[in-house]
RNA sequence: GCCCCCAUCGUCUAGUGGCCUAGGACACAGCCCUUUCAAGGCUGCGACAUGGGUUCGAACCCCAUUGGGGGCGCCA
């Protein structure tokens, strides 16, 4: 029997979730769901400046938003805890001294100043940058009469002079020549692991199965092989997808506009085209296929098939998948998204809120959005009557004064039956009296109701607006 | 400087030696549909970084060059 997979995601809380952290956990996810294995949410928070409860909540927040949810973690709890590293922080010692006893590490009390003239003679006489061993055989005698003296030492691992490679799940073999990495430090004198040891010794501990994470984490492997190896476990397999780059081709970040999470929700992102569209950029099914739900996204997942190449996230692909998944939603789901969104555009007008208002609404605007914040513009150019103010509108309604077609209109309007029909009939009778039809018809009472040349289908605003509204607009 | 990764249309990508005069999608342009705008349909534009090999045959295999990216901390 093959064990259960394990994989994990393991940000550190910046306040928010990065698109490249989103895609990251999204790849480990639909590897877990895929397999039926599980999904880790680990904290690594070592970094106590930055790891506030509000930046914890934000990145929580961000991930819940696109569905990804976790089988252990924090709010959540599990058998392999805990699960923020900055509750880890005895087990991290504890195992760094497992490995000193075992002679495979050792305390090291080089201050930084000495270190930093090692390496400064090191690059004059251009020999290697490594540390040069210096503390590498300090007697256990004198080490324990430093440290009771009272000196601070850091945990050095004893690298062995020997080649490393792993083979990695997008990017096949990838090997090290011996003499890469020098004696490492894995505990600092403060006693606080380095991002290294603590990443290697937490997915050892949580039975980690499968390690997929970005490209910028290719080069740590190696040190973390090393550790794996001093521990004596077997390393998990790795997967490195590649890097989300801005549209100069550099590695994604704020200069590049939105990278959060969080912004792409506030402007009106749905949570499934994110996630297709991340799905999609840096892995592929192997065909044509563009749009995906969640559950085809789990159902056609495979780690083997992520792309090795950095891609550029494209944000007009992300607004045409949004696009296309927004007029895909059902209104009844759709209602309770813009619901809020038209709340806040036309606070007057709350008998808008009701959920059969709103799926009216949406069957003139749905297919016009592209976000779901389209909502508030799109509502407001039907119930908010205005003026035409550019040329050729005001010279269309002009013409139209010249013939009777406003006062044919109201005639009819007023008296019609309100349905489909009844203003079908009304509208053509009026265009039959004034002499016009076709464009020259429909585009003058569409900017005397809206002020606007294009805007939504105009049987369908009669029926929005209602008799009154529609009358009262006319005659104005 | 050293190490590692990558390289097909502007962008995301299919392609694993003959099916490729390189397919799809976004964007762009045109046309159709249509009372407008959208949406949709159709058509067009548009790429195998370069140079060497290997092979009967190379986008696919090998090498080099170039270009891009990432990593080299008592940061994560």
């Amino acid at each position: 029997m093959t064990k259960q997979v394990r994989v994990r995601f393991a940000p550190s809380p910046t306040g928010y979730l990065h698109v490249g952290g989103a895609r990251t956990a999204l790849f480990n996810w639909l590897f877990a769901r895929k397999t039926g294995g599980k999904f880790i949410l680990r904290i690594e928070d070592t970094d106590l400046a930055r790891s506030t409860q509000e930046s914890v909540d934000g990145l929580l927040r961000d991930l819940k938003w696109l569905n990804i949810d976790w089988d252990e973690g924090p709010e959540k709890g599990g058998d392999y805890g805990p699960y923020f590293q900055g509750e880890r922080q005895e087990i991290y010692k504890k195992k760094a001294l497992e490995l000193v006893e075992a002679g495979l590490a050792y305390y090291c009390f080089c201050t930084d100043e000495e270190l930093e003239a090692k390496k400064q003679i090191a690059e004059a006489e251009h020999k290697s940058l490594h540390y040069d061993g210096t503390c590498r055989n300090l007697s256990s005698d004198e080490v324990k009469r430093r440290l009771e003296a009272g000196e601070q030492g850091a945990i050095r691992l004893r690298v062995p002079d020997k080649d490393y490679f792993i083979d990695d799940i997008v990017r096949d073999r990838v090997e090290w020549k011996a003499g890469n990495v020098g004696d490492f430090i894995i505990l600092r004198s403060n006693g606080m692991p380095v991002y290294n040891f603590a990443v290697t010794v937490d997915d050892a501990l949580m039975k980690i199965t499968h390690v997929i994470r970005a490209e910028e984490h290719l080069s740590n492997t190696l040190r973390q092989l090393i550790i794996y190896e001093a521990f004596g476990v077997e390393p998990p397999k790795f997967a490195h997808a590649s890097l989300i780059l801005g549209a100069d081709k550099s590695k994604l970040s704020k200069r590049h506009g939105a990278t959060s999470v969080g912004q792409y929700a506030e402007e009106g992102f749905l949570p499934e085209a994110l996630v297709n569209f991340l799905a999609l950029l840096g892995w592929n099914e192997g065909n044509d296929r563009e749009i995906y739900t969640v559950p085809e996204l789990i159902e056609a997942f495979s780690i083997e098939r992520l792309t090795k190449a950095p891609g550029v996230f494209d944000k007009e692909k992300l607004l045409w998948l949004n696009g296309h998944h927004l007029r895909n939603m059902p209104p009844e789901k759709l209602v309770d998204l813009i619901r809020p969104v038209i709340q806040a555009a036309l606070p007057e007008k709350p008998e808008l809120l009701e959920t059969e208002m709103l799926v009216k609404l949406l069957e003139q605007i749905q297919v016009r959005m592209t976000l779901v914040s389209d909502a508030a513009d799109l509502a407001k150019a039907i119930y908010v009557s205005k003026e035409p103010e550019d040329e050729e509108s005001i010279n269309i309604l002009e013409e139209a004064k010249k013939t009777p077609l406003f006062d044919s209109l109201i005639k009819h309007f007023e008296t019609c039956e309100w349905n489909k029909d009844g203003y079908n009939t009304a509208i053509k009778e009026s265009g039959k009296e004034a002499g016009v039809k076709g464009k020259n018809l429909y585009m003058p009472l569409r900017l005397k109701l809206t002020g606007e040349q294009h805007g939504s289908d105009l049987v369908g605003l009669l029926d929005l607006l209602g008799r009154e509204e529609v009358l009262k607009r006319l005659k104005k």
